[in-house]
DNA sequence: TTGAAAGCGGTACCAA
DNA sequence: TTGGTACCGCTTTCAA
C-alpha cells in the first residue's frame, strides 16, 4: 500500500502539503494537480487507523440492537444509517439476537472497536452494568425504542402506550368487549408499555381485564400462531385480538385463516408493524405503524449533535405512532 | 484515556513488558499482577487504532449484503458472525437495500474502513468495477448466495437450480400440470438459477413452459400478493405455484386465502425460506429450506483460512437445500 | 502556501 | 524475562 509519503515523493511536495490537500486545505493549483495525479497513479488510500490514531475519532457509530431481521428494526436502522452517512458518519451494526450474553459481549466489542458514538436498543442490561462497561469513555449514547431504567441519555421512543390505547379503544368502539392481546416478553420495555395502554383502555371503558386474554411470549411468528389457537380454544374466545409485533401479527393471521375464520368478520385483528401486509388486504386491516424513519432520523440527529459538542440535558423524545383504523 | 505508558508507569515496569502481557507473552508472575492491577485502576483499554496501525490488521470482516431484514440473510449473517467471532474476528455489517448506488458506496466504505476480509452478496457490480474498487488491496473475498460473473474468489452458494427442480418435480408427481412460479428480479443471480431449475423440470416432464405462469418482480410481499391475484385471474389459472423467496411466499399465501382458496386443496403452493411458517401450518406446506447456518459457517471458514495465509485455488461450494415435501 | 518535525498509542526487534 | 527504541501512517503546529 502506498502511503502519504509516497504520494508526497511522487508529487514532489512535502508530506504536510499532501495531508492538507486530502483534508480540503488550500493548496496551489499546480500542486493540487500533481498530488491528485500521484494519488491516482499510486492508488493511494488514507490509512484509517493512522488517521484515527491521530484525530481521536473514527467517524463510526455503533448500532447495537436485538435483531435486525425484524422489519421495524430494519427500517429504523436503514433511516439511521442514511442520516448518519449524510453527516459523514458510518455505522457499525451489531445484533445480539435477543441473547443476553451476546448483548454484553457485543457492547464490549463495539466499545473496543473505537466507535465515536452509540445507538442502543437495550434489553437486559442494567444502568450499572452499562456504566461499568463504558465508563470514562465519553462515548455519547442514544437509546432507541427502549430504555434502561436509570440510565441517563438521549432517548427516542415510540408512544407505545398511547398507540395501543388508541387501537384498543377503536376496537371497543366497534363494539368489542372481549379483546385479547398477544404480546412480546414481559420483561421487554415496549411490551410492558403496550400492555399498559391495553389495560388502561379496557379500564377506561369499564371492561374487566381477563387474564386468559393476555398472552405474552417471544416476539415471533410462533407466538402469534399458537397464541391465536389458544385464544380460539377458550370457552369464551375473544372477538378481537391485538398483536404487538410484526411476526406475531403474521402468525395470528395464519392461524385464524387456517381455522377458516374470516378477518375481520369472524375475528377482528389489530396488527402491528406490518403496514404493507395489513393495508394490502381486502378489506384492509387496522394496524399500528411506528414512525421508523423518524425514529432513526431523530436518533441520528441527537447523536451527531452530541458528537459535535452539544452538552445540554438528556432529551427524551416520544414519537407518535400512526394508528391506521380505516 | 489511559495509555499503555500510564500502565507501565503505575505498574513500575517497562512499556514493552506491558505490551507483552497484554498480548499473552510470558511475564513474571509478580509483574503480571502489578500490570493487571494498574490496568484495573486506570481502566485502561488498548487503542484499536494504534494497534491496527502497527499490526496492519483490524480483525474486522466486512459483510456487504442487499438486505438483512430478509430472514434468509438474517440467518446467514447470524451464523457468519458467530463463526467469525469464535475465531477472533468481528463483523461490520453493511446493507445496500438492493440499491445499486449504495452497493458501490458501501463497498467503498467497507474498504476504507480497514476491514481484513470481505463477505459479499453481490447484485449489480461487475467484476471490473469490483477489481477497480478493491484493487491492490489484498482483501480476501468470499461471495455468498450469488456470484459476480468473472470474479474469481471463494464462493458459497445454494444449489438453487437443483432445489427448485426437485420442488417442481414433486408438484408434477402430485399430478400438477399447470405450475406457476413467482420469482425475484430477473437480473438477480439466484432468481435466474431458480428459473433454470423450474424450466428444466417442466421440460424433463414434457410440460410446455407458459409465459403467463412465470412472474418476476421484486423480492417482496407485494410481488407474491399481486402475483397470485394475476395468476388466479388467468383464464386457465395454475393449480400450483412455486414461490422463490420468503416474502413472496407470505404474499402468495395471503392473497390465496383472501380469495377463500384453501391451500393445498384449491391451490397447491411450494414455499421458500419460511420453514417456520410452512411447517407450522395444517397441513404443513412443502417448502425449500436453504442451509443458512451452513452457508454462513462455510463462508467464515473460507475467509479465515485465507486470512491465515491459505492461497490455494478459489473454491466454489454448492450447498444442498432441504426440500421439504412431507 | 509550504515543509520540518513532533507525536498519536501501540508492537516487536534486539540487546541486556 | 525485561526494557530501549524504531516505526506504523497520518495530522497539525509553527516557522519560513
Amino acid at each position: 500500500m502506498a502511503t502519504i509519503k509516497d504520494v508526497a515523493r511522487v508529487a514532489g511536495v512535502s508530506l504536510a502539503t499532501v495531508s492538507k490537500y486530502i483534508n480540503g486545505g488550500s493548496v496551489r493549483e499546480e500542486n493540487a494537480r500533481a498530488i491528485q495525479d500521484a494519488i491516482q497513479e499510486l492508488d493511494y488510500r488514507v490509512n484509517p487507523f493512522a488517521r484515527s490514531l491521530k484525530t481521536h475519532h473514527s467517524k463510526s457509530i455503533g448500532i447495537l440492537l436485538p435483531d435486525i431481521s425484524a422489519p421495524f428494526f430494519g427500517a429504523v436502522v436503514t433511516a439511521l444509517d442514511r442520516s448518519l452517512r449524510e453527516q459523514g458518519y458510518h455505522s457499525l451494526i451489531s445484533c445480539y439476537n435477543a441473547n443476553h450474553a451476546m448483548e454484553r459481549d457485543n457492547l464490549r466489542f463495539l466499545i473496543s472497536a473505537g466507535i465515536d458514538g452509540l445507538v442502543y436498543v437495550p434489553e437486559d442490561l442494567s444502568a450499572e452494568e452499562y456504566n461499568e462497561l463504558v465508563a470514562n469513555l465519553n462515548v455519547p449514547l442514544v437509546q432507541v425504542d427502549r430504555m434502561i431504567q436509570g440510565l441517563d441519555s438521549d432517548a427516542v421512543l415510540a408512544d407505545n402506550a398511547d398507540a395501543v390505547y388508541t387501537a384498543t379503544t377503536a376496537l371497543i368502539e366497534k363494539g368489542h368487549r372481549r379483546i385479547a392481546m398477544i404480546s412480546g416478553p414481559k420483561y421487554v420495555f415496549t411490551a410492558k408499555e403496550r400492555q399498559v395502554g391495553y389495560l388502561r383502555a379496557l379500564s377506561d371503558h369499564g371492561i374487566l381485564f381477563e387474564d386468559a386474554l393476555f398472552i405474552s411470549d417471544e416476539n415471533a411468528f410462533a407466538t402469534g400462531y399458537s397464541g391465536c389457537q389458544t385464544l380460539l380454544d377458550l370457552e369464551h374466545p375473544p372477538t378481537a385480538v391485538i398483536a404487538t409485533n410484526h411476526d406475531i401479527t403474521i402468525g395470528l393471521f395464519t392461524a385464524a385463516r387456517e381455522r377458516g375464520l374470516r378477518i375481520p368478520d369472524d375475528i377482528d385483528v389489530f396488527g402491528f408493524d406490518c403496514v404493507d401486509v395489513c393495508t394490502m388486504m381486502k378489506p384492509p386491516l387496522p394496524v399500528v405503524h411506528q414512525p421508523e424513519q423518524l425514529i432513526g432520523r431523530t436518533a441520528a440527529k441527537y447523536l451527531v449533535q452530541r458528537l459535535e459538542g452539544y452538552t445540554g440535558e438528556s432529551r427524551l423524545t416520544r414519537l407518535k405512532c400512526r394508528v391506521i383504523t380505516d
